[in-house]
DNA sequence: CATATTAAAAGTGTATCCCATTTGTATAAA
DNA sequence: TTTATACAAATGGGATACACTTTTAATATG
């Protein structure tokens, strides 16, 4: 296994997992002991992160893990509202092919299974993270436009940004079934306007769909320490 | 001054300029030696530039000149038209600003003043495109969202799919100055938009006065040895 | 006690060295 | 002539060495 590969990976999770604090100083020499790596992969992990936009290098060169306002957080949920609907809409426009309406097909199917049962399992909660980030990806991937591909990639990397980064906290701080009831709907209209070559339709469902998110976001908020012990990673978001 | 931030320059710039064949491969060593560095600058540099979408590694970690097709040139328009539209609907519905407005109005005076002349000189398209980059730039940055501003910076990274990519053509093969006063009456059409905070009409605008770069792309795909005397770059994109 | 000065420690930027892997090539064998 | 094999060169990943800069800490001085 490369050292760079592990090295950043291993880096971006110490960060997401909360082990820095925000603004907490990442010099090459310590990390490099800490990983029991020497500093020229740490140096190439961290240029990455920079890019990624996970830490960011202050006036005088130094790393520093970046931090988040919950403003900032909300900012990224409306761009990837934005760019989710220009996928949407080309995708429209394009036409639907078979094979990107049977994988939307299955998606849907897995969901309605999936929140048949109430309460919902914790299993559940999982798996429809993982069929929501399906759904979500094979649209993108449909449409054919890399450079809206990359600009999402991008988006991303920015923690809670994603669709589903809600979703491990299984029910205890998260939406609870009748909004993922909600949201899932959603994802069957959005297939329906999708088959019909519904452009701007697509466009707008999309980007409402993503307002599930940005109420999910401000719910974890405010019951931090509840939501810290599902994701970490929200540390790095402050007032 | 830094010989990593020297590298990261020179290496963009002979890759923007054509001087490598798309597809060429970009060895540490060579490289190094033809810079004047060593090979850790270099490597720094890569990483970066593989990041901004520049080069890419192949599947043994080789890293080569990127390649475009004109496809992706225009989806890389495209998505900066889309992106654009919202940062003009994010100022039109936060309200203009009485400093941005003023910036907004000096940039429109100042395209005025230099389109009045017939026909324009080289001058001329050189000071349009730098009154072109602010005006863009400062709606931009008035809008708020940072992390709309990275997707920007980050799509502006490809080469082609900024604002004043064409210009640098000076008439030649870029367009006359109908075109220009075309897109320049958007631009007046924009603040008045915006003023009134009209924020639909403002996306849809904005969204629109990228077409004119499409059509600027077009034309400059068609007159392949003129362009590529003017933008090098443009050597990268290939049918 | 506060402050200035200086010495030590930590850290960064860069070069270089080493090793494993890939790539290219020439020679030998079929 | 073609293919196989072995050997050499090139290259990348990683570690380390070293000089120079910034922090930090300690000591001396007013």
């Amino acid at each position: 296994m490369n050292v760079q590969e592990t090295v950043l990976m291993q880096l971006r999770d110490l960060i997401l997992g909360g082990t820095f604090a925000p603004g907490h100083r990442l010099a090459e020499q310590p990390l490099a002991e800490r990983l029991g790596a020497s500093r020229t992969p740490i140096r190439s992990a961290l240029v990455t992160l920079e890019q990624e936009g996970l830490i960011e290098s202050s006036e005088t060169g130094k790393y520093l893990v970046r931090q988040f306002t919950p403003q900032e957080v909300t900012d990224a949920i409306a761009v990837r509202g934005h760019l989710e609907g220009m996928a949407a809409r080309l995708v429209a426009e394009h036409g639907l092919t078979r094979q990107l309406e049977a994988e939307l097909q299955r998606c849907l199917h897995a969901g309605d299974k999936l929140l048949s049962d109430n309460p919902l399992t914790l299993n559940s909660y999982t798996a429809y993270g993982l069929m929501n980030d399906q759904f979500h990806a094979a649209i993108l991937n449909a449409c054919g436009n890399r450079a809206l591909q990359r600009a999402m990639a991008m988006n991303d990397k920015l923690p809670f940004a994603q669709a589903s980064a809600m979703l491990p906290m299984q029910g205890r701080v998260s939406l609870d079934r009748d909004w993922m009831q909600y949201a899932h709907k959603q994802h069957h209209m959005l297939l329906d306007a999708l088959k019909q070559g519904a452009s701007a339709r697509a466009q707008s469902l999309a980007v409402e769909h993503t307002e599930v998110a940005q109420m999910n976001m401000r719910l974890a908020l405010e019951r931090r320490v509840d939501s810290e012990a599902c994701m970490p990673g929200i540390r790095l978001v402050v007032a």
